[in-house]
DNA sequence: TGCCTATTTGGCTAAATTGCCAATTGATCT
DNA sequence: AGATCAATTGGCAATTTAGCCAAATAGGCA
């Protein structure tokens, strides 16, 4: 693999482990729903609220995630819709690997 | 979060941070065009091959790929096509982020 | 101005990840 | 059996990540 090649995958595979933490993961899922504020998201995850601004920096940086601070509150939104379609095929593979250990397949 | 639904989320980060690595991003990639030994994926990489085979082991413990043995060779495929909408949509990422760097959003 | 709320940043420790080498296992071939 | 190739596993050091607390920054309001 030659360095072009590898810095490619490298950008891309960034996107992609932005999104391999189970916070990180429910932040997306909610912001599918529509747009929320750091506060919100806090509530609704039970860590602390550093914490959770970090992973929205992780997203944020990796380009899936967009801020706008509004008065004293900053509020969160995907950039592109189709990171919904991972969860789909997460399913996907999910389900096949439980029909494999059923040994269906 | 509730326990089941940190667990939920556990689950579906394990499979999306699995492909999260460039090197693991490369493999999805290089089957996506149809299955290949360990012995090939180690030469298109350039790693050490018990590296390789950790990486493959990670893809096959989250369900994205499926191993057959074939005399002395290990071959890999995907086990769910849908895995290649995560690529698209990383360029749509990628393409949005660049915009947004040339102020055109 | 001073206080309160919202958010980010710094710093620190614990845990997880990565990649190499060495050793092992398993199949093939002579 | 012995040699060889393919792949996995064990072990270790270096790096990265995660989460908490404390401190800093910024807006809104009395």
């Amino acid at each position: 693999m030659n360095r072009k090649t590898r810095e490619k995958f490298e950008a891309r595979a960034r996107i992609i482990k932005s999104m391999g933490h189970p916070t990180r993961l429910f932040i997306v899922d909610e912001l599918s729903r529509g747009e929320r504020c750091v506060c919100e998201l806090t509530d609704m995850i039970g860590a602390d609220v550093s914490t959770v601004s970090k992973h929205l920096t992780v997203l944020r940086h990796s380009g899936i995630v967009q801020d706008e601070k509004r008065g004293s509150q900053v509020f969160y939104s995907l950039t592109v819709p189709c990171v919904l379609n991972f969860f789909d095929c997460v399913e996907s593979v999910l389900k096949a690997r439980i029909k494999k250990q059923m040994g269906m397949i």
